[in-house]
DNA sequence: ACAGCCATGTAACTCGTTACATGATTAC
DNA sequence: GTAATCATGTAACGAGTTACATGGCTGT
């Protein structure tokens, strides 16, 4: 019965299980206050095809509530709650993916002149700086809600995580350009 | 003159830029070493089609040296040096985009029981170290070419990159094992 | 009235993967 | 001789993107 679905579509009907319904636009937005630190910020149109694929295996269901049909929330079924629980027990679980132009460009940097290599280091701290602030927004907006057993610790864990995350990143980053700008 | 290439085309043509010419599946196996642990480890059929590419496009040339046509060596061309250095340069470098679905997992924590998170983080960080073990092995194999001005000095500083950003994630998700440890 | 956001979808396309097919060379 | 590795490709497919099209709702 393990229907085979990309890890995205698990990753939207995993949205849907902190107690609410949502439409597509919702879902969309959540994604990006969520996923997108460490999965991906799915497109639009892609969310709503993943809603149709889920619709029709019967794990989320569709509920118009707008007048006309529009705004048309989806909830999880308990169909879906069990599907969702089955891949987070019995699927295992990939290793991270990495896709990190900065560092690739590092790779190759004796094609370039060593200060092209610094700025583009330095424009990309500024980057994660900002990176970092969009993410500490969503970490500050979830608390209070974050203790054992609310409905936000694991958001929250996983917020927290991402900042160390990013300022791991800041110090490597910050100390690789250092040993660069001495070197010349 | 700027031909649009995906990033990944411009990641193989650098790794032609070392002083060696490679067949195809030499080609893969310098990824395999290199791109894998911050790119991707393109298939082997990809990296064919992408030498394909390249070849149409000037970028690279084929010197086919082996009897029979067999074990053709691609070798980057002037005009692929250019390409690649105006890439650098020029094209705006993109934001490092991270899939991690051991943190997605975490996410939804909320739907499996805690001791099935606590395995998954467990799980993870032996198949971190094994990860970082073979990044490792390739650091040492660059041993002593690694000084400014030698020919694997960057690839040197990319390896130390990694081994640093993996030591990183190891020492945030074992605090966070800790945490949900002792929270039970 | 108009701008801006809310909301939903279709079509075309590219990247990249897996599965398959083929055969040569090397090591034991 | 036979297994492993070297070496090159084709075909089918899936995930995900961008561009496009449409129109309702809300605030000023």
């Amino acid at each position: 019965m393990s229907q085979d679905l990309p890890v995205t579509s698990y990753a939207l009907l995993g949205l849907l299980t902190f107690g609410d319904d949502l439409t597509g636009y919702e879902l969309k937005q959540r994604a990006d206050r969520t996923l997108r630190y460490y999965w991906v910020a799915p497109a639009m149109s892609q969310v709503y095809s993943e809603l149709d694929r889920l619709s029709e295996r019967g794990l989320v269901r569709a509920r118009d509530a707008g007048p006309n049909k529009r705004s048309t929330k989806y909830r999880i079924t308990p169909k879906g709650r069990r599907a969702l629980t089955r891949w987070m027990t019995d699927e295992p679980v990939g290793f991270p993916v990495l896709k990190h132009p900065v560092v690739l460009r590092l790779l190759i940097g004796h094609v370039v002149a060593p200060e092209v290599t610094r700025r583009m280091l330095r424009e990309h701290l500024a980057a994660l700086a900002e990176h970092r602030a969009g993410l500490a927004g969503v970490r500050d907006s979830l608390q209070g809600r974050d203790e054992p057993g609310d409905a936000f610790r694991y958001p929250s864990l996983v917020a927290d995580w991402g900042l160390e995350y990013l300022d791991g990143e800041r110090a490597i980053l910050e100390k690789l350009l250092a040993r660069l700008d001495e070197e010349s």
